[in-house]
DNA sequence: TATGAATGAGCGTTCATTCAT
DNA sequence: TATGAATGAACGCTCATTCAT
């Protein structure tokens, strides 16, 4: 259930004003307490998609919660440490998902066509987390950056061995650079947790991910169309 | 005490562009006792009566209480917010005690002369937050500048009333402007907190309230004497 | 290119923006070179008039002159010595023709209404000037506080021997402390120059002086009304 | 002679209360060699570009031109106008190339090949300016991110108006949505500033623009492969 | 006579973090 | 499990002042 108390003009006080305009949502549970840890990173994650990372203070995240500030620290050791949470969470999955389809039976581009669906799923349960993964990924220490880069890489690298199987079996185009196409799709995947919400909507689930399957059909061999040299 | 302090209310999550705090104005009580608290707005009262509202900086009030500069924007949320609590609490009262004066049955030469002792009492029980708002209201922010120019409107609205009321009645000069009255009473009610402080200890209670009765006598039509041009 | 910008992209362009609301007032002298110092301290008394000697910073001196910053300091050595210019000439004439009227032949009465009279004056001539040195002048450093101070007190002086002069001769009461007879009327005097300047004009020449006279009047001994005691 | 001119916000001396600077827009024209000027923007590009706006602090800025921090705001008025100054400058010229483009004579599959190579090409030129523009415009004061978003949107009107072409002459697919096909095709293009250096520096001028133009080969219609569902 | 450029000092404020409770 | 109180560090920014020109 949600509370608005009374409280003084003091900073710690800040969750509990009394507001006069209609209140905004303040996440707070009063069930289940062991799942309070959920919540406070969700939150994180919320907040840290909104703001970016620097862009967002601990405060931020207490509002959400209508918590104090201070109380943050019982679930998380540190800024960074929470950063690297929401980042890890957002790419949980990620590499399973991807090495399960290219362990599969598909063809290559049905493969690459599964692997842009899969990597688009996401987007639309945890969105919070899957665009603090793609945007601010980079903030982290480095420890913890290379911690989460192993798993980027193990994805990329699912990508790439599948086009350049593509390229072996010659469903695909030998004039393409497997490592630049790979960097191309998922540039173009992670691009759409920027857009607009009205735009995703559309993107998650089917159209965007149809609009990489195009990308898949542009490397494809039998289109007969080639491209300029030199462009 | 009713306070008015700046404050988030974090929107909820939209996706980019970025929101940013706008905080917006709250009313709080703090009628509990928040015994810190009152140290470091009387501290600040000291300081901004002391060197001006401009010419003291945060550092000077932690000085005066033995604590970081930061820390004091733990009680307050900005040297502005600073100010309007030190000033609202240096009209506090007065325009009720006013009220009650001139609701009374004194006959107008009575309550005006009551009313200038009401006014100077407070130099004696609170003279720092009195000298802060005679002298630094005018560097409030538009908004609170406002909310105390009530108060002083409610006062001066007494005092002029007493006035004109003493013109009704006979017992004072008719030739006299009442509004320009009410600002040269006030006028030298309010000079006394800029006294040197030994000329103040014989003002404050009973001198300076006298000396403001002459100026009430000054007033009054019983006074044989008239002054030289048409006034 | 071409570049929005907060007020000016580059600090030195203050000067010369395009500007497109109506454009505001700029003091600025295109005749008789020799007159810009007084333009110069002209410009620092309006604007430590309106903002206060620390609320005022140089820059904000510099645009009312449509001058850059650094170019002041040709004209006066620093800050300070600019507070001191205006102050000085803010009382600059008052003890001289306080000590005139005193030297006169008018008795005592006379005197203290020519007094108030003559420490009037000067606010309709050099309004901003009398304003910083009213307001203004506890932030000169000490060796020029002491030096304005000595003025102030020859000013005073003035008025505590007339006051003491009519107790002598017994045209004022003789239950009044000179002294603080002195600080009142000084203290009402002086509490004009902060009025709105809508009642101000009513006051500056003729109204207030008489108010003044009022007071005298108060003091005067032929008044019937006594004062009640320990008011 | 007194003129008055126009400049300066500056408000002509009332009494108080005090009125505060409330800086205005200002157009500033910087035609002349401001070359300091250019090395300080630079500056602030690389850097912003490097650890992100919020990331970055002015010191940061600062440290890399070898002056002392406070000296930055000589040059801008702000680290948010410092801001604005980049991404302005990240799309400078962008709109008009596209426009130029789209005005031309090309069939619409080559127009949009060389809108690509057209949008790809400043990533060598100004790489810092173009990736705080795509990375950081968000964190835009609202004012500054209209007027910027005013730019974006030009933009991608041209992407979005030559797919419209292109399937109304039939050498597009009319099974797609234009408007997600230019973010999907400008989301690819933009996330090339964020790649590895190397794998940028296959991708600026030629290398990227050929993956891209696979991506509108992936458009055209004579590409035999047909998507799998309903599109 | 005035300016462009720069600076050192300091200011108000924010922020992540700590710790006793 | 959470909080009130406090802090050190740093941040963006302002300001009076300097100085070569």
């Amino acid at each position: 259930m949600i509370v608005w108390s009374k409280s003084a003009s003091f900073r710690h006080c800040r969750a509990s004003p009394v507001t006069k305009h209609t209140p905004r949502a303040r996440l707070v549970s009063n069930s289940r307490p062991f799942r309070r840890a959920e919540e406070i990173i969700d939150a994180a994650a919320r907040v840290f998609a909104e703001r970016g990372y620097h862009g967002a203070s601990t405060q931020d995240i207490a509002d959400v919660l209508g918590m104090r500030q201070a109380s943050l620290y019982y679930y998380f050791a540190s800024k960074e440490a929470a950063l690297e949470l929401v980042c890890a969470r957002g790419v949980e999955g990620h590499a399973e998902a991807a090495e399960a389809i290219v362990a599969g039976l598909d063809p290559p581009l049905g493969k690459l066509a599964k692997l842009i669906a899969a990597h688009l799923a996401p987007n639309a349960t945890k969105r919070d987390y899957v665009k603090v993964f793609i945007n601010e990924r980079r903030y982290l220490p480095t420890a913890s950056r290379r911690r989460i880069g192993r798993v980027s890489r193990r994805i990329e690298g699912n990508f790439e061995r599948v086009i350049q199987a593509g390229i072996a079996d010659g469903s695909m185009r030998r004039d393409i650079d497997p490592h630049l196409a790979m960097l191309s799709v998922l540039g173009l995947c992670n691009a759409v947790i920027n857009w607009r919400r009205a735009d995703q909507a559309m993107a998650v689930d089917s159209i965007a991910a149809q609009f990489a399957t195009l990308l898949a059909d542009g490397l494809a061999t039998n289109c007969k169309r080639r491209p300029r040299k030199g462009l």
